[in-house]
RNA sequence: GCCCGGGUGGCGGAAUUGGUAGACGCGCUGGAUUCAAAAUCCAGUUCCGGCAACGGAGUGCGGGUUCGAUUCCCGCCCCGGGUACCA
């Protein structure tokens, strides 16, 4: 922010209008009294308490709920929160029933590494920090129904929490149905059971949409704790201390969200959400459609699987590349590679993802020494071991086809392994490059080289969509290959090694048999603690809760409770079930409850959930919806996205950010206070380093809950991003205030008919406001609302009428003030369940248009013409008009366009 | 690299989706009020030329379609977000 103190002097004399008893005599815009007033009258009358009245038309509208961080509020925040509740209340004056809860995400990391640092219980800081954001909250005047607050750390709340994870735990998914069905409705396959209680065990487990499983997690020695893939900045360092991290084994729980991998992509498709939330959620998903081919290993008597999207290169496949992890290495590599394989397995598996993918531009190998037949041709190709194929997608083996595939050629070109041209590029610049093997062709083409005598394949001259098709049939009749289709979506990584987070009901038994807690049991609590650092071996705190750990059964078999906790997503996956019945004890909600409510009609929140807090609630969603538990498929039918809101910082010509205490504004420039050196304005997000921070706390005392929600709106479209100016805040501000000692002075309103300019604008401004709403365009239903203010104070006088319709619809915005003016004009019900006024379209059809006459798309003069007047009419009214003379000289008319109630176009020469 | 957004006055941003470019707000300039300031009110404010009427240019750059393009098409440049060898 730039020093000049005008928000402050602002303040200032405010405070002392306040004080002068002359000068509130003049309808001073009083906003710290009528806020909190207004305030405690919602409050004490429970005027936004929700009802279950299923006989009105219900509306859902949900905000990303926080995580109540130590910091507070930020002005982030009150953006898309004034955005939801701008449409609830403009919803409930339309006769909704309105669904609008809040509630906290409370579970997270900071709260519990402040309790290793100071000892401090996580849920001692977390209530603090919920308290305060509540106090934030309701300064905003927002119109929740705080009867509904919910909080993940609650233990009436996760009770519920692991009652899904069990339902997780206890289903399986019907690829034939696609859909997720009890375990009790799996069947096992005669040669599972003939082999024993163990291996049902192992079956079922094997189809559980939760299972236990190793899994690789990021370790830092020195803070003796696991971290979260973002914790681990690109040199393989970690985030907090700097020292390197090591991958590590540990067990943990997954989940087998790729089974729903088509239900999530398909769902997507009614859903009104940004399109590019969708696709980016389709990227995530990563849905391919291939073959996967078996190869025969020369002299092994062995298959090597692989996956391709191209099975019609085949007859381009030069080599092969496993992935170093893969099972089959060691039996690939011939004796006189061993050492240089192993040797190259080793570097690899040192290499953090990052390494292998980034940073490594230069494709390395290392030849097993051994060869691979190719099916449509016989001829023998390479195996090579590579770390550019990953054990984790397809079969973690490919066919390359140099000549056809970017990271294939790369490779080939590395290692020198011939390059097959068998797609003829008709048209591309490069063609004899290509048809050399020089140069890598990736689109389509007609083939060439892509039959063999000694297996009857022919797919020479086809086109792409056709060689594949063909091929495919070819390899299913022989069974050595069939069509597939595969996900980048990978099985979710559900546990952490924390104390903070939800337990898992779990409990491994000594004889290997691992047992649910029983519903009546849930929910499991925490164990209080002294202590909250990880243990040594890197299972989370809760290793060292003994008393809680070790439990025996009436056959006095002991067991040991599950030690990872859930991860941040368990609880946001479904909270907004909850608020539906927040109370519930007997059960998750009541069926008719969630009948009556779901889905969510409008969902609001920051881009950064795009992928995954969205996916994930998705997935549970369909989950509980296949158990018959909710009615719906998808849990939220729209979508929006808040811009982030940024803030001007400042930079000297090298780019070195400065301080915003440090910049001076000198007539609309930025100079250095120290240096005196010119700076330049940027935008950048908020920190505490650029001292560039606003807490909407402060914005509140300045200027009013009213004027912040109204600048958040004001600022520009919803879903953009843009940068916080104190100035803005003023100029809505002003607006208020004006408002204010216009509407509120009795002087102002008069009974009886009103100017008809003034009632067609008033008009004009209810039907825009609600448009505007509905589009959550909200910063120009603002401006409507400015214009007719600017009009009606030019007027002088407005009707009681006016005045009432004006209050109702700037309420949605400014409730506060909404209120206010509603109870002066001698109300005594609170406005917020007032019918929304009527737009009278007799006051908005014209009989004339003032047109903008245009020569060579050029306007020149306007003119006022009858709507109804006839194309000859106008053409002459026009044509004759004196004002027309100067274009008209010397040249001809050539055409005359007229488009009734837009415009007069004509075009001379 | 690929996939999405986005480039409009001094600034935040409007433009009924092909029809008056710059609504509204900030800032700035001038005036009224005031002992003075703040606040308030009035007028002006895209740029260039002109006292003005008015004229010319103008929505990142270069082409195109059209009576008419910020809007549609083709080719570039810049900024932001997502993603990372997905075979």
């Amino acid at each position: 922010m730039c020093k000049k103190p005008l928000a402050q002097t602002n303040y200032i004399s405010l405070r002392l209008n306040f004080l002068n008893p002359v000068q509130s005599k003049k309808m001073e815009y009083k906003f710290a009294e009528i806020e909190p007033k207004w305030q405690k009258y919602w409050e004490d009358n429970k005027t936004f308490k929700t009802e279950d009245d299923f006989s009105k038309p219900k509306y859902y509208i949900l905000d990303m709920f926080p995580y109540p961080s130590g910091a507070g509020l930020h002005v982030g925040h009150p953006e898309g929160y004034t955005a939801t509740d701008i449409v609830s209340r403009y919803k409930r004056m339309k006769g909704f029933n309105v669904l609008h809860p809040m509630g906290y995400d409370a579970f997270g990391l900071p709260a519990e590494q402040y309790a290793i640092q100071t000892g401090t219980h996580p849920a001692v800081t977390t209530q603090k920090n919920c308290d305060n954001f509540r106090r934030q909250i309701k300064a905003i005047g927002l119109s929740y129904d705080w009867d509904r607050e919910i909080n993940t750390t609650d233990t009436k709340y996760f009770k519920w929490t692991q009652w899904i994870f069990k339902k997780l735990y206890e289903t399986w998914f019907d690829e034939e149905q696609q859909k997720g069905r009890p375990i009790s409705e799996l069947v096992i396959p005669q040669e599972i059971q003939t082999k024993g209680k163990e291996a049902v065990n192992e079956y079922i487990s094997g189809k559980r949409l939760a299972y236990y499983d190793n899994a690789q997690v990021w370790w830092c020695d020195s803070c003796k704790t696991v971290c979260a893939n973002e914790e681990v900045l690109t040199d393989g360092s970690h985030e907090k201390c700097g020292h390197q991290v090591l991958r590590k084994n540990l067990k943990q729980w997954l989940l087998r969200i790729p089974h729903y991998g088509e239900r999530l992509l398909n769902g997507l498709e009614n859903l009104d959400w940004p399109e590019g939330v969708k696709d980016m959620q389709r990227n995530w998903i990563g849905k391919s459609s291939g073959a996967e081919v078996d190869f025969e290993i020369d002299g092994l008597g062995k298959k090597l699987r692989v996956y391709t999207t191209r099975p019609d290169t085949l007859f381009g496949a030069t080599y092969m590349v496993i992935a170093p992890e893969h099972d089959l290495v060691n039996e690939i590599v011939t004796a006189d590679k061993k050492e240089a394989v192993e040797n190259y397995i080793k570097v690899a598996a040192l290499k953090s993802d990052l390494d292998r993918t980034d940073l490594a531009k230069v494709k390395t190998g290392e030849f097993t020494g051994r060869y691979a037949v190719n099916p449509v041709n016989k001829t023998l190709i390479p195996i090579w071991v590579a770390d550019y194929v990953l054990l984790g997608y397809g079969t973690g083996a490919i066919m390359a086809v140099p000549a056809h595939d970017t990271r294939d050629f790369e490779f080939a070109e590395t290692f020198d392994i011939p390059i097959i041209c068998i797609l003829d590029p008709k048209d591309a610049a490069n063609r004899e490059e290509i048809l050399a093997g020089k140069a890598c062709w990736t689109e389509d083409g007609v083939y060439i080289n892509s039959a063999s005598s000694k297996t009857g394949l022919d797919i020479n001259g086809l086109n792409k969509v056709a060689g594949i098709q063909k091929t495919v049939e070819w390899l299913e009749q022989l069974g050595i290959g069939k069509a597939t289709t595969n996900f980048k979506l990978r099985d979710w990584l559900f546990s952490r090694q924390r104390y903070w987070g939800e337990p898992f009901p779990v409990i491994h038994w000594e004889d290997g048999e691992v047992t649910l807690v029983e519903d009546e049991n849930l929910p499991l609590e925490l164990p209080e603690l002294e202590e909250y650092k990880p243990s040594e071996t890197g299972e989370s705190p809760l290793a060292n809760a003994s008393d809680w750990l070790i439990v025996t059964d009436k056959n006095g078999r002991k067991g040991r409770r599950e030690t990872n906790t859930m991860p941040q997503w368990a609880g946001s996956c479904w909270y907004y079930l909850r608020y539906i019945d927040p109370l519930n004890e007997e059960s998750i909600f009541d069926v008719r409850k969630e009948r009556y409510w779901m889905p969510v009609d409008l969902y609001i929140g920051g881009a950064e959930h795009a992928v995954l807090h969205l996916l994930y609630s998705r997935f549970w969603h369909k989950v509980l919806f296949d158990l018959g538990i909710v009615s719906t498929d998808e849990p939220f039918q729209k979508l929006f996205n808040q811009g982030m809101i940024l803030a001007f910082a400042y930079e000297t010509s090298t780019g070195a950010k400065v301080s915003s205490d440090l910049v001076e504004e000198k007539e609309g420039k930025y100079f250095h206070t120290e240096t005196g050196e010119e700076l330049r304005q940027i935008v950048a997000k908020m920190s505490k380093s650029l001292k560039n921070v606003i807490n909407p706390d402060d914005v509140i005392e300045r200027y009013g809950a009213d004027a912040l929600r109204l600048y958040e709106m004001f600022m520009g479209p919803l879903d953009e991003r843009k940068p916080w100016a104190e100035n803005g805040v003023k100029g809505v501000f002003n607006f208020l205030a004006r408002v204010y000692r216009f509407f509120g002075n009795r002087e102002n309103i008069v009974e009886g008919e009103e100017d008809k300019e003034l009632a067609k604008l008033l008009h004009q401004t209810i039907q825009k406001v609600e448009l505007d709403i509905g589009n959550l365009k909200f910063n120009t239903g603002i401006a409507a609302l400015m214009v007719f203010n600017n009009l009606a104070i030019k007027k002088g006088k407005v009707a009681k009428e006016t005045a009432k319709i004006f209050a109702k619809i700037l309420s949605p915005y400014a409730p506060h003030m909404g209120e206010e003016l509603w109870s002066m004009y001698g109300d005594t019900e609170t406005l917020a369940y007032e019918p929304w006024p009527m737009v009278d379209q007799s006051l908005l059809t014209e009989d004339t248009h003032e047109y903008p006459v245009s020569f060579n798309g050029k306007m020149r003069f306007k003119i006022e013409l009858p709507m109804d007047m006839e194309q000859a009419e106008v053409e002459k009214t026009v044509l004759e008009d004196p004002r027309s003379e100067k274009w008209l000289e010397g040249k001809t008319v050539r055409k005359f366009i007229y488009v009734p109630k837009k415009i007069i176009n004509v075009a001379v020469g």
